[in-house]
DNA sequence: CTCAGTGCAAAGGATTTGCATGCCG
DNA sequence: CGGCATGCAAATCCTTTGCACTGAG
C-alpha cells in the first residue's frame, strides 16, 4: 500500500486542493483510530481545528477518495479512511454501549458473498455495486454486566442505537 | 404471519399504549410501501397527521417492535415494518437517483452468511448479533441515461449519498 | 499578489420537547 | 374522570454557509 500521506496529498493536488496541516491531522487521527470516528472524537484528536473546518475538510477528503463518511452504525455520523487506505472490513456495533469495532470476514465467505450480491444486483438491473455489511449485537463487556459498564456511551436525548 | 394490525395493537397495549387511527395509518402506509419511507413520504401518505405526532408514534412503534428505523441508506432517516411483519430482506440503493428497492438473498447464501457472521461475532466476544446488509450501485434507469432521469431525487445541499 | 483555507458567528434542516387540549377506556 | 394522544410552537442538535482574515505558492 502506497504511503498514506503521499497519496492523499496527490489526490488533493489533482483536485486543486492543498494538503494542509489540518487535513493531515484529520488523516492521521483516522489512521490511528481502531474504528470510525465521530466528529467529536475527531475534534478531540485534532487540537485547534475548528469544527467548520473539519466538516469542510472531510467533505474535500471524501470527494477525493481519502475518507469515507458513514451515516449509519449508530445515530452519529462517523468517518474512516477510504478502502484504498485500509483493508476491506465491516463493523461490529454493540447495541448497549455503542462500542464499534472493525472486522474482516474470512476471504472465502467474503468472496462468495460478493459473487452472490453481484448476481442479485444484476437481476435487479443494478450495476457496479458495493456492499456495506454491519453487525449489531452485545459486546462481551456488556453481556457480562447487566448494565452498561462505566464510561459507556450514553445515547443522547431519547435517541437509541438504531441497528 | 399473524394479522398485522391485530399483532401491532397487541404489542402496543402490552406497553400501555393505544393503537390509534394515526398509528394505524402509519403502519398501513409502511405496509403498502415497496421500500422504506422517509418522514416526508410518510406524512404525505398519512393525511392530517402532525409531524411531531408522526415522530412520537414512530418512536412508540419502534420501541414495541412494529417499526424499524433506518438511519443509513442515504442521508434521510427511513422507516419500514419490523422483520416480524415482513420478510428478512436487504436494500439496493441507487447512488445516482436515490431509488431504494428491497431484495432477498438466495436462502443458501443468506444461511452461510449468517453462520459465518455468528462465528466472527463470537470471535470478537459479541453475542446475539443481527446483520444489516445494503448494496449501493447504479440502477438500470440511471445507467441507461447518462444523467439522472427526470423526477430523480436531487440530493439536498452539498449532501450526497454516502454508501 | 492571488486564491484556497480557516475561524467565528449566523443560518438551516431534521428531530425533539413543552404545553394546553381532545379523546378513549 | 384520568391518562394517553395530538397539534402547534418553541427549543435542540448537528451540519452548512457567509464573511473577513491569514497563509501558502
Amino acid at each position: 500500500m502506497p504511503d498514506l500521506h503521499d497519496t492523499a496529498g496527490e489526490r488533493l493536488r489533482a483536485d486543486n486542493q492543498r494538503y494542509t496541516t489540518g487535513r493531515r491531522a484529520i488523516v492521521d487521527a483516522l489512521a490511528a483510530a481502531e474504528g470510525p470516528l465521530t466528529m467529536q472524537e475527531l475534534l478531540d484528536a485534532c487540537d485547534g481545528l475548528a469544527q467548520s473546518s473539519a466538516y469542510r475538510n472531510l467533505t474535500v477528503l471524501e470527494r477525493n477518495g481519502v475518507v469515507r463518511r458513514l451515516s449509519a452504525l449508530d445515530e452519529f455520523t462517523r468517518y474512516e479512511l477510504a478502502e484504498a487506505f485500509s483493508e476491506h472490513h465491516h463493523h461490529l456495533v454493540c447495541g448497549t454501549c455503542g462500542r464499534i469495532e472493525d472486522f474482516v470476514m474470512p476471504p472465502s465467505l467474503e468472496a462468495s458473498l460478493e459473487a452472490g450480491l453481484d448476481s442479485v444486483a444484476a437481476a435487479h438491473g443494478f450495476g457496479d455495486v458495493t456492499h456495506e455489511l454491519d453487525l449489531v449485537g452485545t459486546c462481551g463487556r456488556c453481556s457480562a454486566s447487566n448494565t452498561a459498564p462505566p464510561g459507556a456511551l450514553s445515547w443522547p436525548g431519547s435517541r437509541r442505537p438504531v441497528r
